[in-house]
DNA sequence: ACACTTGTAACTAAGTGAGTTACATGAAGC
DNA sequence: GCTTCATGTAACTCACTTAGTTACAAGTGT
């Protein structure tokens, strides 16, 4: 699919696409073509491809906590950083080994799920 | 302690402060007097607070997902939706239990430990 | 050559949140 | 009662972020 394909299905703009599909094609997860009947393709099978390396791919951070200082001495500021430190470390390994389990076919499954559903009830009524 | 005297800590606002714990007063946490002598205090003992309570009460969000569909009708935004919910409920429920067993008391005595530490290197030095 | 696509820089607009000012309200001390 | 000091809150400004847009260079197939 083209950009323009893409932007139209999620009502934005062909550059906002291609922007924010770049961290993608970096990390090889999608490809891009030019010209003559380019656009974007999968890098490999939907079943190969996570969730979580799709959040990484686009430097999505799975927790919204920072890790770095704002006022380097501050001992509080230093307490508070490092009880959550254990904390977030632990999380974030949990968080990413569940997104890695969910994988683009699931997704694609769900999707055809709900699409065969959508098509019998209209068809119905 | 007054808005004034926590704004001179963290480098900030005295209304800025007063805005933001107003979660923390609301959930009982910590309560305010007014006029002279009057003030901050906790709400209870620092053993009996949380940083899950805290969180909560600041209207923090443990993850940074929306649950909330911005193209009601679209089958593969309901389809993410669907997939990321299972490992929401599951995630924040982690988090939070995590999280409910860090205390003001914990953070409190590390404070302490830091401190000394800084007060006899400083001393050594 | 030409049409079509991505890649990217540069600008604009909208939304968010800290910071600030101003003032009303309440409480302690004289 | 009056003054002083504190919170409560509305309203505004400013900085920052991010989506959206325009423009154009660069690559590719017919």
């Amino acid at each position: 699919m083209t950009s323009e394909q893409l932007a139209t299905f999620i009502h934005t703009n062909p550059v906002v696409v291609r922007r924010t599909i770049a961290g993608l094609r970096d990390a090889g997860i999608v490809t891009s073509s030019r010209g003559h009947g380019g656009g974007w393709q999968l890098g490999r099978a939907p079943e190969e491809i996570s969730l979580a390396e799709i959040s990484a791919a686009l430097g999505e951070t799975l927790l919204p906590f920072s890790t770095e200082p704002e006022s380097p001495g501050c001992l509080v500021e230093q307490a508070v950083i490092a009880a959550l430190d254990d904390f977030r470390v632990e999380a974030e390994r949990l968080l990413a080994e569940r997104l890695s389990r969910i994988t683009l076919a699931d997704l694609a499954a769900d999707f055809h799920r709900r699409y065969e559903l959508i098509g019998v009830t209209s068809h119905a009524v």
